[in-house]
DNA sequence: AAGGGATAGTACCGTTTGGTACCATCTAAC
DNA sequence: GTTAGATGGTACCAAACGGTACTATCCCTT
């Protein structure tokens, strides 16, 4: 059937609709062994809505990418206003990533992952994957400067790399316990030298 | 054409030639992405021969991440071997993840970008990519025990998060200089309560 | 010398996939 | 009302893939 009724008719409705069903699906079962059929078919949308909107499963891949790092983001940022120093903002990423691992549905960092999955270094979900790391390293370390410590931009790709390591560890080894190991690490990088 | 002239027929033979093609192929351009007969075709090899010899492509991937991780814990022990003491080999590790990095064609860890790729959490390839990653903790555990260390599983773990953080950062990033900040980490764990 | 096992190469099949075309029908604007 | 754009659903196509079957040829054992 065409349209259901009593729908309303609104582009970017459709739009967002299918962003967020592309999200779930290609993070739960991967980007090559979904098609844009199911796709469509769970966001109750017509593969002509997919195409007109993103051009091609690529540029559907391309914006999902898009649209999830920008949430991760928004909840990280969110998530951590409310602790009252640099430091304790930065230890409290380690304390969302143990609850983000505790959750059924974790299996990684979906950057990561479709940046694995399309191995060509010069693709676009690698170079968005590029991105949501450097808004991890901007993020950690303007949160370092702003509590006072030096070599921010070091001790930012320290936490970094512990950051992703947990992720890669903890999905690999269903063991959420990983974050809490890290941040008995990221806790000693922040101990010394330390803070305002 | 059949054999080729002044072959020699040698069941072994053949399937270690279509394992090292396969680990090179399937490592650049992933699993889902590259066809049997394409690994057929660079191993100089017939399709009746995969099949004769790993039953299916699932039975190909299974063998060749076998293959492959026990290539990387081979070259890992020998690399490590000569260095005097156990911090020493246990730093020795992410030299050699500098030189890993820098290789032109690294691209991260196959046995992880292997279990990212099929997202299905009981999976042989997540099940391999475990046991990749425990035969690494076994290392580090024992290096540590060996040197001294109280705590020698806390410890691994938290070098084993730096390891494979370093790897997906740098991966990522096209940044091999992951591995010596990572170092840095890593000699600070080793640092204190130390060693023999 | 003779037979059997292994092999590379090719052709083939059913299925799935990305992408396009078309249709019927609804909403929104005027 | 009437028109135009948007939409869900379906059918369709060419290409690619996993897997099987077959053939022609060579090696090794007896």
């Amino acid at each position: 059937m065409p349209v259901k009724v009593g729908d309303t008719i609104d582009p970017e409705a459709t739009r967002r609709r299918i962003l967020k069903v592309s999200e779930r699906i290609f993070y739960d079962r991967g980007i090559g062994a979904v098609g844009v059929a199911e796709i469509a078919r769970a966001a109750v949308a017509s593969k002509a809505s997919i195409y007109k909107n993103f051009g091609s499963k690529e540029g559907l891949v391309e914006a999902t990418l898009e649209y999830r790092s920008g949430r991760v983001h928004e909840w990280l940022a969110n998530s951590t206003a409310a602790a009252e120093s640099g430091r304790d903002r930065i230890l409290r990423v380690f304390d969302l990533l143990l609850e983000w691992f505790q959750s059924d549905d974790f299996h990684g960092c979906a950057m990561v992952s479709a940046a694995a999955e399309e191995r060509v270094t010069g693709g676009a979900a690698t170079r968005l994957a590029r991105q949501h790391l450097q808004k991890y390293r901007d993020f950690l370390s303007t949160e370092l400067a702003h509590a006072g410590f030096p070599d921010a931009s070091e001790r930012a790709q320290q936490l970094l790399i512990l950051i992703e390591g947990a992720t890669t560890v903890s999905a690999i080894d269903h063991d959420p316990a990983a974050a809490q190991v890290a941040r008995r690490v990221a806790a000693q990088i922040l101990g010394q030298a330390h803070a305002t």
